[in-house]
DNA sequence: CAGTGGTCTAGACCACCAG
DNA sequence: TGGTGGTCTAGACCACTGA
């Protein structure tokens, strides 16, 4: 529980811009997040107490507290009662060079280099019926891409979306732009996932497709997706390489 | 981007006690989220607006969106500007039977059934010293577990503190509650924790303690926490058997 | 258009921590 | 004991959605 080091105090260096029509919030905890980022705001700095923040951007003490609490969420401001707000660390974010979990799902599939592998319709899958709670024996839209990075193949993904959903999502469309990209442009709004993310060792096609040895492990990650009302709208089984690549994953306690 | 079912309309049953000192949103969030959980509050079910809500329940609007909010960053609502509060479905938590990373972070190790291997005080690795940001050759506890479920072995986990931080951890204190429990019983609150997922193959040891064939994959979690004032308090790494665990992660998108 | 959530304000009182 | 974040209130105006 060691204490925070009080001889550094925040000066701050924040301009915020209320013709915007960005929230005030979001611009406060943009800027504070980008000092933290660059450096500017050093780890173990204290900032002022959240009455006199306020006062010195002129907002109210609750819309600088939703600023403070994005950060802290995120884990680049610690808080508590009757110590003050401290700048966290960020050492591990600069080291680790592996994309993280959330950038994967934000840009989900964004990557510039995808070949799609196949597009059609099937019967689905066991499994993909229960997901989708539809009877056996129904078809879906299936998916098969393999992503490369830096030229080489990084992982074999397998999706399936409910048929009419994904009726006049285009082969083009998916080597461009990922797929939950390519399901909101033709109206189908993915809003949360549910992954499970396991290891076992590759299946002949896989070994194949990724250029491994038979007993290679491959890191498997199982997503669910639904959309606002709660229908699920993919179904989707990714293999990586595991030599290739990993999931990084903060996690503020409390 | 399917509407919602406006047929289902919730009836509140929710009581609050002022006289406690559990805080209004969070005993409102709490009796909604069990409401959700136990289906009481059927999926896709919409809520009244949040003004009627905040009177049925006697609360300012802001108490009643601060509880509400923290449903949504779970997953188990989804609101949308002009549409209202819809409740999502949780069909795969239910399904999924493997603990869940959140649980298994909160519950750090608690599992009752830990094999302690061995606990000593030994040179950091280099990796493990560059993590703490301490000179090469300085010495650091190293605790070696053995995690078993319903008897036999899951994971190997190998932990690295910060001598002087754990002078007073035992081997007694790791059996029964876990790491990350033990160390707030000295005075170490572990906050933010950053982890890495991956997949291997098996060393020989792992082979060993884990039951397994040479070529069998494991699932690798690294895992380096810091304190509330961002000094390093932990770096672990974990190998779990890949046909016996894997990961549950729930993603709300933007 | 009416209804919804999204944002913002200016206060107030309390619980907790450090010296 | 003084200062901090944690909670709560009662308003207000706006942006977006759907009919």
């Amino acid at each position: 529980m060691a204490a925070p080091d009080r001889t550094k105090e925040a000066t701050l260096n924040l301009v915020i811009d209320r013709s915007s029509p960005v929230p005030l919030y979001f611009q406060i905890a943009e800027q504070f997040r980008r000092q933290i980022e660059e450096g500017r705001l050093e780890p173990r700095t204290m900032l002022g107490n959240e009455i006199q923040l306020a006062e010195q951007l002129a907002v109210s003490r609750p819309t600088l507290r939703k600023a403070l609490e994005e950060l802290v969420e995120q884990g680049l401001l610690a808080r508590r009662r009757g110590v003050g707000t401290v700048v966290v660390p960020q050492r591990l974010t600069r080291r680790v060079a592996v994309p993280s979990l959330y950038d994967d799902l934000k840009s989900a599939g964004r990557s510039p280099s995808t070949k799609v592998l196949r597009i059609r319709q099937e019967v689905a899958p066991a499994e993909v019926a229960a997901a989708f709670e539809l009877p056996d024996g129904t078809e879906v839209i299936s998916v098969s891409r393999l992503r490369l990075a830096d030229g080489s193949p990084l992982a074999v993904m397998q999706n399936y979306i409910p048929t009419g959903l994904a009726g006049s999502i285009s082969e083009r469309d998916l080597s461009q732009r990922g797929l939950y990209e390519a399901m909101r442009t033709v109206g189908i709004e993915p809003h949360l996932v549910s992954q499970t993310v396991g290891a076992r060792t590759v299946t002949s096609r896989e070994a194949r497709l990724l250029g491994l040895r038979r007993s290679a492990p491959v890191l498997v990650v199982t997503a669910l997706a639904f959309d606002y009302a709660g229908h699920p709208v993919d179904f989707g089984m990714h293999s990586y390489r595991a030599d290739r690549y990993s999931f990084e994953i903060r996690h503020v306690l409390q």
